[in-house]
DNA sequence: GCCCGAAACCGAAAGCCTTTAGGTTTCTCG
DNA sequence: CGAGAAACCTAAAGGCTTTCGGTTTCGGGC
């Protein structure tokens, strides 16, 4: 027993252990983290704030992958639709993480900072400050929108056994390219870009 | 104890309560729901099917606020314009179920009733068999992601006490319109109509 | 070099939660 | 009028989150 001579978790591994559970389970819980860790449940809160902890923890992991890089370099709306890729990217890589990440708010710093450069990329851009927070909100709403769809692996619409109430949807969907998530978030950033540009000239 | 003369509980009754607690607390239980109703906690299962039988009867309760009938009436545009605010709106009215309902696919014969319908509208309107999905698909996007937004009660940023991280982020808020949440649906509404009908021109 | 507080684990328990099972009364239908 | 279904109760199993006290180890100040 006893405070063992190395320490045995730290948040990292928590947050690895966590991430790995969603990946495959579409959910986690501490007890399950506490036993691939191989650790007495009440120990991980030693290292972390509860369970909305992990989540957090969860959203900086998952987030860590958005590049944020483009921001100084490219033209605004190219950056701007790069960072909107990025950011969705980053989400698809753990689909099933996404309905838990949705329920609470953004707090972790690292995710605040990229919207401060986004917001001074805009006014750089010539932007009004009026319309700073309208256009990243209008941006990130299409984000996060389609990394809802993209957390459904079944599609998300279940059609009844019975497709003679809706046989039109299902001739839609039967026609629909395979890539058709990725295509419809093109389709939409395109037109929005295209509509953020009459904001500024 | 036993049966009681007139029957204690009903779907409905357990749909009001459970919408009651999401609304006021963001989430519910049926422990909760019980006490509300005046009845064991098992009662519950003769009505309903689980917990995620409660969920499905939420979808379908907010749902029923969804208006349908421009469909057949308005231009295309039109109609699909005010599909996607009545959409919206009936998520707004009771924004703390978003990330409940946002788990589980649409199977509610009613709501995808609602996407027949848009289908058709679409070919009728001259949309290619292969676009329809993408154009759909990419207003829901758009839809949900802005109804999640909606969901957060608290601003979706919530920046520290310290704010010297996040001066013009600060400064972007500050400056936006109270119904900042509209107004970026709005625009990014208007640009994705546009961008549509270049498809169909 | 020693001591004391902080750190990091274990064990146990309180208090939620969901779901199932069996018992009792009442209603409905044949 | 009798049988079975319906609708409630009580009880309990098994999961969950979180807290608390006990035990050992580390590290900094004297």
């Amino acid at each position: 027993m006893g405070r063992p001579r190395t320490p045995l978790i730290d948040r990292a591994r928590i947050t690895t252990a966590a991430l790995e559970l969603v990946d495959a389970k579409g959910e986690f819980s501490v007890v399950q983290i506490a036993r691939k860790l191989g650790v007495q449940t009440g120990s991980l809160y030693h290292h972390v704030d509860g369970r909305d902890g992990i989540v957090e923890l969860l959203r900086e992991r998952v987030c860590e992958a958005i590049d944020a890089s483009m921001f100084d370099a490219s033209p605004w709306d190219a950056a701007l639709a790069a960072w909107a890729r990025s950011y969705r990217a980053a989400f698809a890589a753990h689909p099933r993480a996404i309905p838990l990440l949705m329920a609470s708010p953004v707090r972790a710093p690292r995710v605040l900072e990229h919207y401060e450069r986004a917001v001074g990329l805009l006014l750089d851009a010539g932007f009004a400050l009026a319309d700073v927070m309208r256009v990243i909100i209008a941006l990130e709403n299409l984000i996060l929108g389609s990394a809802l769809d993209l957390a459904a692996p079944e599609p998300m619409w279940e059609l009844g056994d019975d497709q003679r109430d809706t046989p039109r949807l299902a001739l839609a969907l039967a026609a629909a390219p395979l890539g058709r998530a990725d295509a419809a978030f093109e389709l939409a950033l395109g037109a929005c870009l295209e509509g953020f540009r009459a904001l500024v000239d």
